[in-house]
DNA sequence: ATGGTTGCTTAGCAA
């Protein structure tokens, strides 16, 4: 099963790109953050012309998340749950060819100190809860997205000039490392140790051609299902061209189950 | 410390 990640940033934005890009790598499995829509203005038919399924949460102007796959979706569910009145939607879930699969698009945090900050550490302590009460680390299950924290020195261009943001904060990394402690293995890293990998490039500042970015996509899984994890990456070229959305695709490749 | 860019929505916010 190959499974990819994007943050599309705006699917009615990038559409012409998401569909030449599953029509070249064909991905069984696909979570999508930004989308922007609503349920109702999501490009379903465009991407079922393709073979894929859809299931969204979607909302208006910010935030939005999906899955689209070739098998069914079964189980799906939309946000948190946990009782907090929290109307961003931010989380996805669906079981696919036996794997529970969990598509986040989390808190960006604005600034260090800001409403945004708390909320982002506060949406990671619950999503930590979401998977103390609803996954089981001995199950295959995949966790991926945007995390918007980039897990070490590493994943970041220059570490030190990003230590006090949002992205690269201490608070930010260790509420990460409380997610992973769940039982998650970073899928990039059972293939790849070299520093330079990243998956998001700021618009500004010609980022992208002086590789001034972070690693901040992850595909994590848990580790019945890391065992069976036999390539990842990050289709980087989709960064290029015009219209790119920020971010670029992360990947991962996984042998059946037995 | 500010500014740089993109998208949605329509001047300002979010990233």
């Amino acid at each position: 099963m190959k499974l990819a990640c994007w943050n599309v940033n705006s699917v009615r934005a990038r559409l012409p790109r998401v569909l030449a890009w599953l029509e070249k790598e064909k991905p069984d499995v696909v979570c999508l953050q930004e989308l922007k829509v609503e349920d109702a203005e999501f490009p379903s038919l465009e991407i079922e012309a393709l073979g894929y399924r859809a299931v969204v949460h979607g909302q208006r102007t910010y935030n939005g998340v999906g899955i689209l796959a070739r098998g069914e979706l079964r189980d799906v569910v939309r946000g948190l749950g946990d009782g907090v009145d929290d109307p961003q939607a931010r989380l996805i879930a669906a079981s696919v060819d036996g794997v529970r699969v969990v598509c986040v698009y989390v808190p960006n945090g604005g600034e260090v100190g800001s409403d945004k900050w708390d909320y982002k550490r506060a949406w990671l302590r619950r999503l930590r809860q979401w998977l103390d009460r609803n996954a089981d680390p001995k199950q295959p299950l995949v966790l991926c997205g945007d995390f918007n924290v980039s897990p070490e020195a590493r994943d970041v261009h220059d570490p030190a000039a990003w230590e006090d943001s949002v992205l690269y904060h201490p608070e930010a990394r260790a509420a990460l490392q409380e997610v992973t402690a769940f039982g998650l293995r970073d899928t990039l890293r059972l293939h790849h140790a070299d520093a330079g990998l990243y998956s998001w490039w700021d618009y500004r500042m010609l980022a992208f051609p002086k590789n001034r970015g972070l690693r901040i996509d992850l595909v994590l899984a848990t580790e019945p299902l890391a065992a069976r994890c036999v390539a990842a990456g990050i289709h980087r070229d989709e960064r290029k061209g015009k219209q790119p959305s920020d971010h670029a695709p992360v990947w991962a490749e996984f042998a059946p189950g037995t």
